[in-house]
Formats: structure tokens, C-alpha cells, sequence
DNA sequence: CCCTTTCCTTGATCGGCATCAAGAAGAAGG
DNA sequence: CCTTCTTCTTGATGCCGATCAAGGAAAGGG
């Protein structure tokens, strides 16, 4: 199977852009971008195992990676589903620990691994940098937390109808149309339910007319109600 | 109704064993130290509202503190309840927003302010505290990744052999006896648990032979066969 | 010391979600 | 186009843990 687009890559500029950096100067990333690489993947495709020694953090250029942790019985939690632009990996890189998730090419996918160390030179030269990263780290606390507090005290129902607002572009009222990012297979991990199960929510939430599900675009004719429900 | 414990409060070695700070030497910690305020609450008293700008974080020594969406109607939507060494605020702090929750007393409670300042310039003076905040920050990343996973892939009896397993003194085998450092009613909601499964749990685990429940004191006759369980 | 309150335990019942099993609908590939 | 594989849906059944209800055991407080 072939791995996808083959254009060159202008590493310096894609770092420039993403969010994490994209308030330092470009002259002091010129030495991360000169030892960053790329790296494609196939479908399926492994990034890093659970517990693989962690040398530098990720950035995905285009594709889709699956964080999760592994389980014997084959039934695996996915923690996230990432995109193009977003990085993972940053935390462990400063305690210098091994990996404690699992990485995995969702679909073909390019990803640019920047290593620890001009990134540790970077924090001691520029302090912005560093408080830009504790940022970033702080939000990601936050969102887990998040995650945490979905499990423990939210029904699956209202875990999908949060997903489902999550993936709405705008705060916008009225109607929306939401094309699923990824395979229901996958919503259904991240949401810790199984697959049938959240075919039957599905269901359950078209036939009290509330979305409507064609294949993969899910229709929400009145946002403001799928947010007021209270299963 | 009093507001607790008079006891005078250490500033400087609350700070330095929070997980925040636990990787960052002392002496460069006096400058927060000075500057932090100690703050008490009556049961019902709020702390912050949403909206409030964020000047800092909080510690919370003793009590209890809850995190939650205010709302019209009365029926608030709480995020989190905090417990003794648990701080919040940080990420807001970082990220120069105002909070997006409100805090209020759960219990007679005494938190700890750090305001923003003293901390930030430690950044700006000190790259090596940078470093320092980012390996802290990271820990409670990695140690909430493993809430996660507990959480979604474990049974309840396993969560409660894990949480036994983790008060054991050393990684020692052979036999050991456990003082539960709380309420079985707080264990259970660490667990994710009611009361009444927590203690059914006990009681089976104890009808195993795994282990011996003597009010709060637990004996664990083989570390290993505990360990071992497979349920 | 008793009284009150909180904490813990036990039993009965219920429901949500997983599991098992099988079929339908797409997608990929020759 | 038909085959094959994956993804999605639907049904039947069962179990774990929550909930409801009540009683016992500590723990503080007067």
C-alpha cells in the first residue's frame, strides 16, 4: 500500500505555525527544525508502543493518529484521535519516562518528530517559550480532567450529545450538520462504549428526532434542544 | 460555627511538597512562599465566581473545595470536588484567562493563594524552574493519563487491588499490613465506587482469604497472590 | 454516660451497558 | 461486476454495580 502525498516538506515553516510555537522568533527555531524529521505511516501502522523510551514529542502533518492503551483481551481504550497540527508526547519528554500510551496510524499519516533536546536549549534561552509550553501542558490537564469527569459521573447518552456539540463549529444555535471525523468504531472507544452500543444511542437519539444519522453526517435540526436533554 | 483548626501553617513546606513544585529546589521557592496568602472558608463560602480574573492558584490544605458551572436555574453543574493538597487555578494562571468555573467551600476548608507574579518572574529569572514547572506539570498529566485508564479498562475489584497494592510500603512481597488513610466513603469515590460496593468488595476480598479488613486497618497475608488476581 | 450524628455494612432490586451472535450495508480490489 | 473484507446495525441475554431501604457500629458532644 502506498504511504500517501508525496510533496516536499518545508519542516522550518510547519513548525513556525503550530500553536506551540508560533510566538518564537524564527531565527531560535531555525536549530529545532534542523534536527526534526518526518515520518510516514501506513494504515495501522505503529508510531510507539506503551512503554518505548520517549526521545522528543510529535506533530501530525497530515493524517490521523490514535493514542491508547493496550489491553491482552484486544479490546483497546483509545484516549485520543489527533489531527493535522496537533502534538502529543510533550509531557513525557520532561520526566524522561517511557511512553504510558500507545501511538497508531488511524489512516495513511505523516508526523514530525522533534527531539528533546534543541527543545530543553530553547526553554533555557527563551523564557516566552517556556511559559507558551507550560500553557500548553495546562490546557491539556484541563481537557483530561474533562475526560475524567465524563466517565465517572455522565451517562453514555449525554457523553455522545457532548461529543456531538464538541463538533460543532460555531457556539451557534440553531441548526448544524457534523461530518464525523473519524470511524464510529473509533467515537465509540474514545466515548468508552462499544460499538453496538453507540449504535443504538444513535438510533435512539434519531428516533426521538433529535439528529438525524445519514451514514457518517449527522444532522442536528436544533442545538439548543440535543443541549438541554437530560437523559 | 468555627472555622477549623487554628494551627499555624508552614507556607513554605505546604508549597514545596505540592506536585507542582515537587521537582524544584527550596531555596528558589522562598520568593513564592513570601508572597502567598493563606485564606479561610466556612462551609457554603465562595472562593471564586466564574468570570473572576485568575491572579494566581490555589492550594487547598484542609477541606473541601468544588469546581463548578454556575447556572440560573439553581442546578449548578459541578466539575470537580478538590480535596487537602490538591491545587487548581494553574492552568487558568498560565493561560491569562479569567476562570471558567466558580469555587465554593464543600466543608469548613483552608486554601493556600499563590499569586501569579512571584511565580512568573521565577520563570523568567530561573530557566532551570521552568524546566522545573514543566516536569510537575507533566507528572499530574501522566498520573491523570493513568486515572484514565484505570477508570475505562479496570473492574472495580481490580481498581480496589490496585489502590491496596499502591499503600503497600515498599514493592515488598511476602505479607503487609495497611492503614487506610482516609474514609472508606472517600476511597469509594476515588474509586469511582459507592460505599456499598466498596465495602461488598472488602467483604468478598476478605472471604478469599486475599486479604483481612479490621475496622481501617487491612492485612494482606501474600502481597504477591494479591497481586495476581485476575477478576 | 447517653444521645445524636456520621460511617459502615447487608439485603433486595433494578437498569445500563457489555457480550454473544448474526445479518446488512458499504468499501476495496481484482 | 462479483467477491471479500470491513464497518455498522439489530436482537437476545447476562452481569456488574447503582440504587433503595434499613439496621448496626463508631465517634463525637453535651
Amino acid at each position: 500500500m502506498a504511504v500517501g502525498k508525496p510533496e516536499k516538506i518545508d519542516i522550518a515553516s510547519i513548525i513556525s505555525r503550530l500553536p506551540l510555537f508560533v510566538e518564537v522568533p524564527p531565527a531560535q527555531l531555525q536549530h529545532v527544525a534542523a534536527e526534526s524529521r518526518e515520518r510516514r505511516l501506513a494504515k495501522g501502522e505503529m508510531l510507539f508502543h506503551k512503554g518505548d523510551p520517549a526521545r522528543g514529542f510529535f506533530v501530525i502533518i497530515w493524517g490521523q493518529i490514535k493514542l491508547a492503551f493496550p489491553s491482552s483481551t484486544g479490546n483497546e481504550k483509545v484516549v485520543q484521535v489527533l489531527g493535522p497540527r496537533q502534538s502529543f508526547g510533550e509531557a513525557v519528554m520532561f520526566m524522561d519516562r517511557p511512553y504510558p500510551v500507545l501511538a497508531e496510524a488511524v489512516s495513511d499519516a505523516m508526523v514530525l518528530h522533534i527531539p528533546r533536546k534543541p527543545v530543553i536549549e530553547l526553554i533555557e534561552r527563551d523564557t516566552s517559550f517556556a511559559l507558551a509550553m507550560l500553557a500548553g501542558l495546562s490546557t491539556r490537564l484541563h481537557s483530561l480532567v474533562h475526560d475524567v469527569e465524563s466517565y465517572s459521573l455522565r451517562s453514555s447518552t449525554q457523553r455522545l450529545i457532548g461529543y456531538l456539540l464538541q463538533q460543532c463549529p460555531a457556539e451557534g444555535k440553531g441548526t448544524a450538520e457534523i461530518e464525523l471525523p473519524t470511524s464510529k468504531q473509533l467515537i465509540a472507544s474514545l466515548l468508552n462504549l462499544t460499538p453496538e452500543t453507540l449504535s443504538r444511542i444513535f438510533r435512539d437519539l434519531g428516533d426521538s428526532g433529535l439528529i438525524e444519522v445519514h451514514g457518517r453526517l449527522i444532522k442536528i435540526p436544533d442545538i439548543a434542544r440535543l443541549r438541554e436533554v437530560d437523559f
